[in-house]
DNA sequence: TATTATTAGTTTAATGTTGAGATATTTAAT
DNA sequence: ATTAAATATCTCAACATTAAACTAATAATA
C-alpha cells in the first residue's frame, strides 16, 4: 500500500501543528458543551438563536443568520423546529412585509435564562485549565486568525 | 421586551471571550479551507478520511471514526458516497468478518495526492499571519484545552 | 458446549447544513 | 406606472451528524 509521503517543511510543520491544535481545541469544547446543551434537549444551533434572542432581543432570520454563521435556508429550519416546541414566535413585519421578526416566548425565555449559567459555568471550567494571562493570550492569537475573515468577504 | 443581563465578573469575561474566539478562529479557518474542497467536490469528513488513508494507508471503520472525531455510523454513509465515486473501496477481512478494511483506489490517491498539497499551502497562509513564535504558542495553548476531552472519556 | 458479553458495522429518525433556485415584497430607475 | 434590481424568506436535493436500536461475528466464561 501506497501511502503519502510526510516530509515538510519547518514551516509546513508549524502552521500543521497550530491548525490541528486549533481544529482538536474547538472540537473537544464544542462536544462538552453540547453535552450538557443535550440534557436541555437542545442542538448548538438552537443555543445558538436564543442566546442572541436572549441577550440582542427580538431579531429578524437573516439578522440570527449573520449572528450564527449560518445561512438563511438554515435558519428557516432552525426556527421551525423552535417554534415547533414553542420557544419562539414568528410575527411578520407590517411595515416590510418580507421581514419576520423572532421573539422568544416565556417558556423560551425561562429556558435560555435557565440554560446559559450552565454554560458559562462550563466554558469557565473549561478555560480555568489555563492561567489567566495564557486565556488573554489564546484569545489574542485566535481573534488575529478569525479576523483574517473579513479579507475574505471582502474579495 | 425583556432581555438577558448582562453583568458578568472578571472571570467569566475573560473565558468567554477566549471561548468566543477560539471558536471563530476555527470557524472561520474551516469555513475558508472548506471552500477549496469544495472546488474538488469534496466535504470535509470525505477529506477527512481520504487523507488519514493518505498518510496511515488501509484503516477500518471503526479506526476511521476515531481518527476524525466522528461516530461509526456517520463514517458508514462517508464512506458509502466516496465509495459511490469509486475513490475508496471496501474489504471483507477474512480472518475477522466484523471488519472492513478502507483501502483508497488508484483515482482516490491520485484526488488526494493533489488535493493534499492545496490544503496544505492554504494552512500555511492561514497561520502566517502570526509569527512563528505566536503559532508555537497557540499550538501549545490550543493542545492543553484539546487534551482536556480524555478527562471526559474517563467518566 | 452453551451462554453471555463485546465489538464492527448498518439502519433509522430527527436535526443540521449548504447552495441553488423559487416566491414575495420592496426599492430604484426609466 | 412599468420595469428592473435588490432583499427576505422558503423550498429542495444532497450530504452530514448523532443516538439508539439492530444484526452479525467473535471472545469470554461458566
Amino acid at each position: 500500500m501506497i501511502t503519502g509521503v510526510a516530509s515538510y517543511s519547518d514551516t509546513e510543520k508549524r502552521a500543521l501543528s497550530a491548525y490541528t491544535k486549533l481544529m482538536r481545541a474547538a472540537e473537544s469544547v464544542t462536544g462538552r458543551t453540547s453535552r450538557i446543551l443535550a440534557d436541555f434537549n437542545l442542538t448548538v444551533s438552537q443555543f445558538g438563536v436564543l442566546e442572541v434572542l436572549f441577550h440582542k432581543g427580538s431579531l429578524c432570520q437573516s439578522e440570527l443568520a449573520a449572528k450564527i454563521l449560518k445561512t438563511t435556508g438554515n435558519i428557516t429550519m432552525v426556527i421551525d423546529n423552535l417554534e415547533k416546541r414553542s420557544l419562539v414566535r414568528r410575527e411578520r413585519d407590517l411595515d416590510d412585509r418580507r421581514f419576520i421578526a423572532i421573539h422568544l416566548t416565556e417558556s423560551g425565555y425561562l429556558l435560555i435564562a435557565q440554560v446559559f449559567p450552565s454554560i458559562m459555568e462550563a466554558i469557565v471550567n473549561e478555560m480555568s485549565i489555563l492561567q489567566e494571562s495564557e486565556q488573554d493570550e489564546l484569545a489574542r492569537l485566535c481573534r488575529i486568525i478569525g479576523l483574517q475573515e473579513e479579507r475574505c468577504l471582502e474579495s
